[in-house]
DNA sequence: ATAGTCGCGCCCCTGGACCA
DNA sequence: TGGTCCAGGGGCGCGACTAT
């Protein structure tokens, strides 16, 4: 430490507030690591960071409250904008242990993976499409197309009864993107597993496509 | 910058309940 | 029996952030 002429009680006064800073820090950043949401954005579209959500929620007891309830609350006591007042009870809801990332309202739990590929998007759209092209990434898959429209999107359903929605999208002209959303599963362990799957399948596809 | 992630709102469809 | 209403669930796509 520099010498600096203040008084040792006024450095230690300082450590402490420092340590203490610190210590709320922390706690912050991890309110905002459950919440998948940072204090900065947070605090810049809503006023307050989580801190002073949780304090605020907690103490008209949100947490015993059903979803809609909370969103309404945030939107109608504090006038936070629509998706914000969404963010802000998701966020909540997850930091008080009432949900998990990737679980949805309903309870059931969904992956999420997507890939951006350099062919467009009606290449990327056949390569899904088409059965025998399909099967060189994603062999022995048993599925059924629900629904398609062509270069959008596409409903399946997975061999296990599970829903897998996907959507197409073009980056430019020589790029497309592909969104997996695979719903309905029953437990986080599951989606993890299938969060695991698609990303080595899309990766697959991208060789195929190379 | 660009890619990837996440989860909701809106709207439509379907199936069950109720009524004429 | 046929028509209508309603609730619940699924289809579809978007908005906004984080990660790289």
């Amino acid at each position: 430490m520099q010498k600096t002429g203040e008084s040792y009680t006024t450095a230690r006064s300082h450590l402490i507030t420092k340590q203490q800073v610190t210590k709320q820090q922390a706690r912050t950043r991890g309110f905002a690591k459950l919440a998948g949401m940072s204090d900065a954005a947070l605090k810049a579209k809503t006023g307050c960071a989580w801190e002073r959500w949780v304090k605020a929620l907690d103490r008209v007891q949100a947490h015993t409250w059903p979803h809609r309830r909370i969103v309404e609350h945030v939107h109608e006591k504090y006038k936070v904008p629509d998706w914000w007042s969404q963010t802000v009870t998701v966020g909540y809801e997850r930091i008080k242990g009432l949900r998990a990332i990737g679980q949805r309202r309903d309870g059931g739990f969904e992956a999420t993976k997507s890939k951006t590929f350099a062919v467009s998007l009606s290449r990327l759209y056949r390569a899904w499409s088409q059965a025998r092209t399909r099967a060189q990434w994603l062999p022995g898959v048993d599925l059924t197309i629900r629904t398609a429209s062509r270069d959008t999107s596409m409903r399946i359903t997975w061999p296990d009864k599970t829903a897998v929605d996907v959507g197409f999208a073009g980056r430019g002209a020589r790029k497309s993107q592909v969104a997996v959303q695979h719903r309905k599963l029953t437990d986080q362990s599951s989606a993890l597993r299938m969060k695991q799957f698609w990303d080595e399948r899309l990766g697959a596809l991208k060789e195929v496509l190379a």
